[in-house]
DNA sequence: GACAATTGTTGTCGTCAACAACAATCTTCC
DNA sequence: GGAAGATTGTTGTTGACGACAACAATTGTC
């Protein structure tokens, strides 16, 4: 009736029994034509070659992102730097904590405004800014590594637009 | 020191107050250069897009694409399932619950291997599922619209290797 | 000066990835 | 044939994350 059940089934199917697939002949029918499901799948693998690499210094993508734009933003509001990287200000106080807890973020308050706090990297996380900086970079390369040095290029090319 | 503080640290900012600078003039620094960074924020647009194009019919892409590749594949074990699209086995049981539940999809006791179930999609299912296509396709326009026809192609073709 | 908006904070809810443990069952190997 | 190990589905826990709602303190506006 619908026309979609055909694809990868040919032989070694049981009658309705278990499936004796092997796992790289299992058709994924329509979804080779939604990009949200590739971009999905490259995102998780990114984002767990980036922990892993980045592992040592226990940094996660979303805490390097708020690193990074502290580091070259100081003076920056909470809603400032939510906005910014589009992270809900709400879950920024959490990460803020914990970067304050390790003595790589400290919270100024703002004289021009009373209820602001302005952000500031420590010391201390400057210098760890620096390595993580390395570390993401060797990340990167194995992102080239994985998709090729040109269609990564295209890429950030492409998604520009998303900041 | 790290020599990262500069960038768009033009004028417009209080001493050490907070900070008096318009979203769009805050500079990303190394962000831009990352493509995971790009990639999530893309990610994080694309699904959004899918949920409410397909909020009428209250799915999600997870769901989409169990329904998907069932219907394509009628038959497979939750394990098979699982292991192709890259979700966890205890994922996937909530999952099927809640597929189940709504009556699209059933498991049956397989005959060959009594711990598996073969999962197939009920006659509802079915139907369903070729409505869900037709709004996941129009979804696929939006994002066609938003970055651009042959971008989208090229981005399937670069992350075709991602499954 | 009253009233609306903003900032940081706290809390809840639901999705999702990652593990660990378990019973039932299958496979392997002696 | 039977013991030992692997697999399948299930339950539960943990933590990161996005979305929302409410609140006090403060600021901006009329």
């Amino acid at each position: 009736m619908t026309a979609s059940a055909a694809q990868t089934s040919s032989r070694k199917r049981a009658g309705n029994g278990a499936a004796r697939i092997d796992a790289d002949e299992i058709g994924l029918d329509a979804l080779v034509g939604h990009a949200g499901y590739a971009v999905r799948r490259f995102q998780i693998w990114i984002f767990q070659d980036f922990i892993r690499t980045l592992g040592e210094v226990d940094i996660r993508p979303t805490q390097y992102s708020v690193l990074t734009v502290i580091g070259a933003n100081p003076g920056l509001s909470q809603m400032a730097v939510a906005n910014r990287l589009g992270i809900e200000r709400a879950r920024l106080v959490h990460l803020l904590d914990s970067l304050e807890q390790r003595r790589l973020v400290k919270r100024i308050k703002s004289k021009t405004d009373r209820r602001a706090h302005a952000l500031h990297l420590t010391a201390q996380g400057e210098t760890a800014l620096a390595k993580f900086k390395r570390l993401a970079a060797e990340h990167e390369r194995n992102v080239e590594a994985k998709i090729g040095r040109e269609n990564r290029q295209r890429l950030l090319q492409i998604l520009a637009d998303f900041t």
